[in-house]
DNA sequence: AATACCCTCAACCGCATGCTT
DNA sequence: CAAGCATGCGGTTGAGGGTAT
């Protein structure tokens, strides 16, 4: 063990480096070599510490520093190396030629870090994110935004929904129906079109309302991702519609100016009946509160490819459809769409989609 | 156009490690 | 063996650029 470091040099600079202290630190090194840091700067002329330079050196000035972005390949690498070594950059980086620990270091916490988040994934750990607390958390929080929005009056013990999907394809129809509630334009079919004019009728919103929202709805794509178990590239996202297309649709919406006309009474209840119990199933889950619309078992979430056809092409829309896909459960006979929903226990199922489509068909419907 | 906010990444800081004296 | 020294490492910071309001 070495003894405590030194004070800061005295007077030496710090802060970024101008070209012309590249040109002679680069000069000097290709002459001479590094040798002692220490006394580098002195020989090369330099008012900055051996260890500013070593810094510069290493991490910015080296030959044979790869720059630009990252690639795939190396995205994985750097994955699954975390995943034996952790936080140990410099061995990571000893296995990226090129790569500087600094870089790979920067490169997760604001990239890589993130995406493993949305795919539901613990960066720490690399295990999947099953916390139900979290989802808890992420199901409230968008529970509270959708009552901010509009017409939810009951609080909802979400923890006692046991069907986690459910329960995210329930908190996303109340917000979609917060955002149809006023809806005076509202098409037959669900072409992206109508959507927009059907979200359009809104008064309510606000962009930062949606900027809330989808960021409760990532945070619940991980978790749920997570708690399926998905693969990379079995991503169950929703993001092509509820990022690109909201995204688009706000656009629109300065585009054209769009007068609202609020009648709620309009747009009835689309949690109806055929598709809720008042708390009977799942255990009471709402505690007997009679007013409380519930999922049944019966009445599921959409199957992966119902993801509506009109959501616009997005790299994670991309992943989804990458998604192997099975057959379709809709029951061609069931008199609503509602009904169709014939899939069992979601959770045991990894045929889940979290899709929207079922969900606009029904705005659809009942804006009608 | 101005301001606020967010994101990225180069650079810094403090501590750890290993070699030398 | 202990102190001194050089270097490596990982966490953090903050300037600057981009975007949103």
């Amino acid at each position: 063990m070495g003894r405590a470091p030194r004070g800061d040099e005295q007077g030496v600079k710090k802060g970024p480096w101008t070209a012309e202290e590249d040109k002679k630190l680069v000069e000097y090194i290709e002459k001479h070599g590094h040798g002692n840091w220490r006394s580098l700067p002195t020989s090369a002329g330099l008012n900055r510490c051996g260890k500013s330079c070593r810094l510069r050196w290493t991490n910015y000035l080296r030959p044979d520093i790869k720059r630009g972005k990252f690639s795939e390949d190396e995205e994985r690498l750097i994955i699954h190396l975390h995943s034996i070594l952790g936080n140990k950059w410099s061995a990571i980086a000893s296995r990226l030629s090129g790569r500087t620990d600094n870089e790979i270091k920067n490169y997760w916490n604001t990239h890589l870090r993130k995406k493993l988040l949305r795919m539901g994934i613990d960066p720490v750990t690399h295990q999947r994110r099953t916390d139900l607390d979290l989802l808890t958390i992420s199901f409230s929080n968008l529970l509270a935004a959708a009552l901010n929005l509009g017409n939810l009056t009951t609080p909802l013990d979400i923890t006692a929904l046991g069907l986690r999907a459910d329960a995210a394809n329930f908190a996303r129809l109340q917000i979609l129906q917060n955002l149809t509630i006023n809806s005076t334009a509202a098409a037959t079919t669900p072409t992206l079109g109508a959507m927009n004019s059907t979200i359009l009728g809104s008064s309510s919103l606000h962009s930062s309302q949606f900027s809330d929202l989808l960021g409760l709805n990532r945070e619940i794509e991980g978790l749920v991702n997570g708690a399926l178990g998905l693969h990379e590239d079995q991503i169950v996202s929703n993001l092509g519609f509820s990022c690109s297309n909201i995204s688009n649709i706000l656009s629109s919406l300065e585009y054209c100016g769009v007068t609202h006309i609020a009648e709620q009474e309009k747009m009835p209840n689309m949690i109806n009946t055929s598709c809720m119990d008042s708390g009977t199933v799942n255990g009471n889950i709402n505690g007997g509160n009679s007013n409380m619309p519930v999922f049944t078992s019966s009445c599921s979430i959409p199957t992966m490819h119902s993801t509506p056809p009109f959501v616009s092409a997005s790299p994670d829309q991309d992943s989804a459809t990458k998604f192997q896909v099975q057959e379709p459960m809709i029951d061609s006979n069931a008199s609503t769409p509602c009904e169709a929903w014939e899939v069992p226990n979601v959770l045991a199922e990894l045929d889940i989609d979290l899709g929207w489509k079922h969900v606009l068909e029904q705005i659809s419907l009942h804006a009608n």
